[in-house]
RNA sequence: GGCGCGUUCGUCUAGCUGGCUUAGGACGCCGCCCUCUCAAGGCGGAGAUCAUGGGUUCGAAUCCCGUACGCGCUACCA
């Protein structure tokens, strides 16, 4: 075991899309695998009929990818001991089940659910501590049995739980977890529709893919028992346990849909970095023990380590992934933010021809550290792609004095003299009009802002000035002056 | 109900082998500086009796026990 290769698998059931916490567990298998020279493994757990849902697959693996967690064997990257779909997978948990049945651990059942509910029903009235099949099949005569099986009617195998053992693991999260074997139902193994439960299956799964690692969310620590005796039945090697904390909704309830998005390509539509993803995940229940908060995947593959994450569940905090997400882009060059920006502008009802790279790298740098996301490029600094169509009101209010239209009237006049103007022209001839009006810099900047930009915020005023260029600055001020005058 | 897991500022967390903690950092919030505005940046502030009660100890957020609360599981779902 010691000079094993570590295995690790990320085992999620398609559901339609990669979730925020299916995300985080399959980021900490990769994590681990990278920094152990192990190898991850994708495995889809789809043995739900009932629950299947038509290219859940296809949208998984480009969620996942997407964030850079490239596995090294599943569904599309095939292994030795493929296939890594649990549906093409059935003749090997039937052969595991009945080698069960022959050893004496599970045995077949035949009631219906009927009598299920019915027993159900009783032990509740009854108040017994819990519910659980009273093993009435597994005391049928091998002729009762023989005769049943023949007649078709609906079958299942079931574990045959022993009463009165105590179940003892090591988790590496949680340390010496103890469960006591009459609190275990005798699980379904294998359901009426001959395919298997996520408990048989999982553990014939992880067993001949040579998981040696099993990284899951918490939801899974009551049923380890369960496997646990699996293991021991087949006289299997165990592998190490790693039960990761939850994520949670504000309220500390399981993170659900309800409140707020919780799949991956939710905040991918919503235009958050990969990267501030990732690292934002990633410190949701694990740090290095120092105060770095702001990690690339090459670090934290270099700093990750399952002793370090988190017993107790992490709430998904909004603000904090936007600040990593301003944090990230503001790390990134101006060519990497540029690519980016034409995407996006690609995907707005802009027409991209009208700005070329050299233009689109200078609002880059004016507005870099005014936004956070990529579209707020064109939320926050629209005048930059297109004259202002309308002026703030407020800004009217406060600025825009009688005299104002004419003391921009002579800015025109300045600014048309110059000579294909830099930012510092423009600046001085703003200033030559302010001394020869006789007026406070001040007093003029904040209205000539609110006619070239409709807005009263911004990056340094030259800068957009410079940004627009001298005869679209000079026709936005005569713009602004009619209309605002209107 | 039963079983299991958890509980340090609003949130993410440091603190893991008890003393260096008057409990540190980050997000958010507030204020100041910078400044043509908004950001960014710098500085500062408010904010946690470490869920709670009881032990052990010269000394506990750190070890032990109880209680409360929260969450998970309790399916022929994963």
């Amino acid at each position: 075991m010691i000079n094993e290769t570590p295995r690790v698998r990320f085992a999620p059931s398609p559901t339609g899309y990669l979730h925020v916490g299916g995300l985080r567990t399959a980021l900490y298998n990769f994590l681990f695998a990278r920094r152990n020279n192990g190898r991850f493994i994708l495995r889809i757990e789809d043995t739900d009929r009932k629950r299947f849902v038509e290219g859940a697959v296809e949208n998984l693996v480009a969620s996942l990818k997407w964030c850079g967690l490239e596995f090294d064997e599943g569904p599309d990257a095939a292994g030795d001991v493929g296939p890594y779909m649990q549906s093409r997978r059935l003749d090997i948990y039937d052969y595991h089940a009945k080698q069960l049945i022959e050893s004496g651990h599970a045995y077949y059942c035949f009631c219906t659910p009927e009598r299920l509910n019915a027993l159900r029903e009783e032990q509740q009235k009854q108040k017994l501590p819990q519910a659980k099949y009273d093993k009435h099949c597994l005391h049928l005569s091998k002729d009762e049995i023989e005769k049943s099986l023949a007649s078709g009617i609906d079958k299942v195998i079931r574990l045959n739980v022993e009463p009165n053992q105590k179940i003892i693991f090591e988790d590496i999260i949680r340390g010496r977890v103890e469960f006591d074997s009459n609190n275990i139902d005798d699980q379904v193994l294998i359901k009426s529709d001959g395919y298997p439960t996520y408990h048989l299956a999982n553990v014939v799964d992880d067993h001949l893919m040579k998981i040696t690692h099993v990284i899951r969310g918490e939801e899974w620590l009551s049923s380890t028992p369960k496997h646990i005796l699996l293991y021991d039945f087949f006289n299997w090697e165990k592998p190490e346990f790693a039960h990761l904390p939850l994520l949670l909704n504000p309220d500390r309830s399981k993170l659900s849909k309800r409140q707020g998005d919780v799949a991956v390509e939710d905040y991918r539509a919503k235009g958050y970095l990969k990267e501030a993803l990732v690292n934002f995940v990633a410190l949701l229940g694990w740090n290095a023990g120092d105060d770095k908060e702001f990690y690339y995947m090459n670090e934290l593959i270099e700093k990750f380590s399952l002793e370090r994450v988190n017993k107790s569940g992490a709430v998904f905090d909004l603000e904090k992934l936007n600040w990593l997400n301003a944090e990230h882009l503001r790390k990134k060059t101006d060519n990497e933010i540029l690519q980016l920006l034409k995407e996006e502008i690609n995907h707005s009802a802009l027409d991209i021809s009208q700005y070329p790279d050299e233009y689109l790298l200078k609002v880059i740098t004016a507005m870099k550290e005014r936004v956070s996301f990529i579209h707020e490029f064109l939320s926050k600094s629209p005048y930059l792609f297109e004259a202002p169509k309308e002026y703030e009101q407020a800004a009217i209010a406060k600025g825009w004095k009688p005299e104002t239209p004419e003391e921009l009237k002579k800015l025109c006049s300045a600014f048309s003299n110059l000579e294909n103007p830099s930012k510092e022209d423009f600046e001085q001839a703003f200033e030559k009009a302010v001394g020869e009006l006789n007026i406070s810099k001040g007093k003029l900047i904040h209205p000539l802002r609110l006619a070239v930009s409709g807005m009263s915020t911004g990056p340094g005023m030259f800068d957009i000035l410079f940004i627009l260029g001298k005869e679209e600055v000079i026709k936005r001020i005569n713009n602004a002056v009619e209309t605002i005058r209107a």
